[in-house]
DNA sequence: TCTGGGGTCCTAGGACCC
DNA sequence: TCTGGGGTCCTAGGACCC
């Protein structure tokens, strides 16, 4: 049976989380930016993009475009709690929903549609309600598969609907440009561009055997998009998939080279990914470090661990074991610490007294932190170090969890 | 004032074991 | 002395997404 998906896409989210709070913002051009000195744009409002300002570039470059432009720095909570707030809308239509970023939803609702009357009809009652309620914009595209509702909800950008059926997928597609459909990014389109090839209608008329032997299995992957099809379900909300990985990375305010600096970040990043290890009741098995130079080469070292942990300071001693190690080139820019090779805690009393301790330690700490939103207890050779205040990342979920 | 942060998936090469 | 082959795990890098 044809199946009927929705994808929901907030329009310029956090900006305009931001420009609702703030009449004084409303109708102006803003960007929501990080708290760091060397923040980019995370979200141009509408007003920006006008004048060409995109996501990821620098507030110089926002300034040469808009001089008018207003930086807003981003409050992560509002978000997350406008997030929550959208959830609870769309879970009146169907318990299929994705959540597949901070402010993009797929739901299927090939079971709940009659209830309702159309596809169309629910995709209105949604923007509606996302209005009225929150007083926010979505853009809702319909389709019968994940990757063509989501170039529809491209297509209805900003504020529309836009369904994309057998009835108008040729025509759509015959002049659409191959970046249009998400899994082809910069690279990809670069080489397709030189093979001759700027739409979906020309990569249609491709042979996968040809693709194939260009991009190897993901060439087949190409001509399927091409024609529309994919084959991914929706993924429910708390359903299978488990977390992979689970990081925190800074950019420093000035490049360093200085070791106990660095081993200082490395102790406060190793403490923010343990302590969410905890919260998820998750174990590691491997502790992944990643360097930025000032140069912007970047590139991670991994080592597996003895045993499954996550213990803040055995997560820290890994980390800081492996950069003295690395023959440092250049001034540091970046430093991220990533647990990965994760699974279910499932005992975490240890026979070594020394282990219990530091569990008991790890506990009390993420309690109080816990409480105290911003971190209030940590290792003494964190104190006086600056404060790094989070920008939420736009992968955030409401249940710490995403499913691809 | 160049260039954030948090993820997933895939590939390729090497180590190691039987 | 002429040294296969299959399976699995580990590591690093790259593409892509929001």
């Amino acid at each position: 049976m044809k199946k009927v998906i929705l994808h929901i896409d907030m329009d310029a989210f956090f900006a305009s989380v931001e420009q609702r709070d703030n009449p004084a913002l409303a109708g102006r051009p803003i960007a929501v930016i990080g708290s760091n000195q060397r923040t980019v744009i995370v979200s141009p409002s509408y007003e920006a993009r006008r004048f060409g300002v995109k996501t990821s570039m620098t507030r110089h470059q926002a300034m040469l475009l808009c001089p008018e432009i207003v930086f807003v720095t981003a409050q992560s909570d509002k978000y997350a709690y406008a997030c929550s707030q959208i959830l609870d809308i769309l879970q009146a239509f169907t318990p299929d929903i994705e959540v597949y970023s901070i402010d993009e939803f797929f739901l299927d609702i090939t079971a709940t549609m009659h209830l309702f009357g159309s596809a169309k009809k629910i995709a209105e009652a949604i923007r509606l309600n996302i209005h009225d309620k929150l007083g926010l914009n979505a853009s809702v595209g319909v389709s019968y598969n994940k990757l063509l509702a989501k170039f529809a909800s491209d297509m209805a950008k900003p504020n529309g609907i836009f369904i994309l059926d057998r009835d108008n997928i040729d025509d759509v597609f015959e002049h659409a440009k191959v970046e249009q459909l998400c899994g082809i990014g910069k690279k990809t389109c670069q080489r397709l561009n030189l093979m001759g090839i700027q739409t979906i209608g020309q990569l249609r008329q491709c042979s996968p055997g040809m693709l194939e032997k260009v991009f190897g299995v993901n060439g087949l992957l190409l001509h399927n998009m091409a024609n529309g099809v994919d084959l991914m379900p929706v993924i429910p909300i708390g359903s299978s998939d488990h977390v992979k990985s689970i990081g925190h990375s800074m950019t420093f305010q000035q490049d360093t080279l200085q070791a106990k600096l660095l081993s200082r970040y490395l102790l406060e990043l190793s403490g923010m990914v343990g302590a969410r290890l905890r919260r998820s009741g998750l174990v590691s098995g491997c502790v992944r470090i990643t360097l930025r130079y000032k140069s912007f080469k970047t590139f991670t070292v991994q080592r597996a661990l003895p045993d499954r942990t996550d213990d803040t300071k055995k997560i820290y001693h890994t980390a800081r074991s492996i950069l003295s190690d690395i023959d440092l080139k250049e001034p540091v820019r970046l430093l991220g610490v990533t647990c990965s090779r994760l699974c279910q805690q499932s005992q975490p009393e240890s026979l070594f007294e020394q282990d219990n301790r530091r569990y008991k330690l790890n506990q009390t700490m993420d309690m109080i932190n816990e409480r105290f939103e911003c971190p209030a207890v940590c290792f003494a050779s964190l104190l006086g170090q600056q404060e790094h205040k989070k920008v939420i990342s736009p992968s955030w979920q409401p249940h710490g969890k995403r499913n691809y």
